[in-house]
Parts: C-alpha cells; sequence; structure tokens
DNA sequence: AAAAATTTCCCACAATTTCCCACAATTTCC
DNA sequence: GGAAATTGTGGGAAATTGTGGGAAATTTTT
C-alpha cells in the first residue's frame, strides 16, 4: 500500500482552512473515515495522521508506563497537541490555533507527504530547516540507507 | 528480467509531458500498472521508477525509526520529491513543476535506461556531470567492479 | 435570554489537470 | 526501397481541484 507522496504549496483562507491535495486523499484507507488527527510534529511543523494510522499509535503510546515519570512527560506532550478534524466537502481542514501558532502558520503553507503521515510547514521554515541541516541529500541517503 | 537500457533525446511538450521510449515501455512488468512513480534523483536528474519497483522501496523507508532524526529528515525528503504518474494513452508521462524545476528540465530531455529506473536529464546538465567526474569510464570500471 | 462570535454547511468561480483526437516522424516489415 | 504500422508531438474540450465567501446552526459571552 503506498504512502503519502509528493508536495504543494497552499494558501490558508481567512478560516485557517488548508487543503489537503487530492493525490495524499487518493492514498487514505476508507477505516480513516475522511479524519485526520493533526498533532504537533517534531521539527516546527504541525503532523496530519489519518485516523487509523493514529489509532495504530495511540497503541504504543497506551502501553508506556504511567509510573515512570518520563514516559508520562513524553505522553502527555504528545497528546496535548492532537485534535481530531474531518475534511470537509472540499477536502480541506481547518487546523486549531495552538497548531498554527506552533508551526508558524500564516497565509501560504507546504504540505508534504511522508509516508505514513502529512505535514504541513510554513515554506520559509522548511527553508530554514533545510539549509540548517548539516547533511545534504545525497549523503543523508547513503548515511541512512547505508554503504 | 532484462532492466532498462538505451537512451534518447526527446522534447517537453508545454503541458511538461515526457514519452517514455517504447523500448522501455516494453520493458515493465504488468504489476507496474503502466504508471511510474518519479522522484528527487540522485545527482541533478529525475528518477523515475516502475510502481512495483518503487513499491519494493517504500518498504524499505518504512522500516525507518521515525523517532530518530536523521531518519525521518530522509524519509521526508524522499517522499517530498515522488509523484505517481500513470502513462497516458501515448505513452508519456507528467513531471510535476517542482521535480521539473529541481532537474533544471526545458525543452529537451535526455532521457536514460538505468535497469531498475529510467532518469531524465536536463541534456547539458548531463554533459556536464559527466565532465565533473573525477574518474574517466575505464578508470571507474576498476574501481567500482574490482581488480 | 439575547447578542456576539465561532463553526458548519453549501454554493460559485477560476485554475489546473485529465482525457481524447489529429498529425508528423520514425521504425518495421515485406 | 516503399507501404504499413508504430511512435512521438501538440492541442482542444471536459472534468476535477483549489479558493473564497455567504447563510444557517451552534456555542460562548454578557
Amino acid at each position: 500500500m503506498p504512502g503519502f507522496k509528493g508536495q504543494a504549496t497552499y494558501s490558508v483562507d481567512p478560516k485557517g482552512r488548508i487543503a489537503i491535495p487530492s493525490r495524499m486523499r487518493a492514498c487514505m484507507s476508507l477505516e480513516a473515515q475522511n479524519t485526520f488527527v493533526t498533532t504537533r510534529g517534531f521539527e516546527q511543523c504541525v503532523f496530519a495522521y489519518p485516523l487509523d494510522e493514529w489509532l495504530k499509535i495511540e497503541d504504543q503510546i497506551a502501553s508506556l508506563n504511567p509510573y515512570d515519570r518520563k514516559h508520562r512527560a513524553f505522553k502527555r506532550q504528545f497528546m496535548m497537541w492532537a485534535e481530531e478534524v474531518a475534511l470537509d466537502s472540499k477536502g480541506r481542514i481547518a487546523l486549531q490555533r495552538p497548531l498554527i501558532e506552533y508551526a508558524g502558520i500564516e497565509k501560504k503553507t507546504l504540505v508534504l507527504g511522508s509516508q505514513r503521515h502529512i505535514e504541513i510547514w510554513h515554506p520559509e521554515r522548511f527553508d530554514e530547516y533545510l539549509n540548517a541541516e548539516e547533511s545534504d541529500y545525497e549523503t543523508l541517503a547513503a548515511e541512512v540507507m547505508g554503504i
């Protein structure tokens, strides 16, 4: 089953709605019920998981030990940013304010597919992120995928 | 099963469509469903994988650790450039704008077979690449294939 | 309970993409 | 070497997709 791919630069309309590219929407399974769970991403962006994928992650979080201080801290921060959002009839989602502020999103967004989830970035933030990474694409590939 | 071979210089039409040489199309298996996944190549070109080959690669990507920063960075960059594109009735694919810009493609392209994938280059970029390589063909052969 | 603000649902427009057809160049076959 | 088939190039029409906004419904505040 192919994952989310591709990139798109879309606008955020006055009501805070962001279109999800139709190519990406087409990758959702029926069990996702046209619903995403948005949450604080790693690096300065928003992650959006289709509902069915999110449930798998929640299962993992459920297995954390509530008597371990670090486990507790991670679960707390992981869950506090998450929101369920349904696609409207035009395939858009409305991001909650805390996430918009965290990611620094304004008029334009960069929407990225990253296999099991979608990422929503402020375009300039993404450029900054890429520039700050020490390894370029080819080097990264060699490091991660092995020689 | 023989891989993609050969080279061709084809034009890019006003809509960004590029013909895939019929010799190469003939190498695709039925499981590829006349579909390629195009993505950012290593070096300044576009890679096109038949769908079935691409899925094998995605399986490898899926095994990366989402909590490891470098793994995440690679998956993000690998997937964001990828697009599924079907061959039209005339055996062409339409490249997405980001890939065209990345590879610097204009009116003409050089299409290369490279065993499991096809490469699409701006012809001059390919010449520059060859000239910039430190080892010539014979030396490279000795280095890579062993003495 | 009424007013204000927010959210949800629906509709309209513009841009893009997809689909289909026509023609020209090349290759294949006899 | 010439005719037929295949292959590459281009463009118009139709369908889809992204963008924005109005009105109804809901929630929050006063």
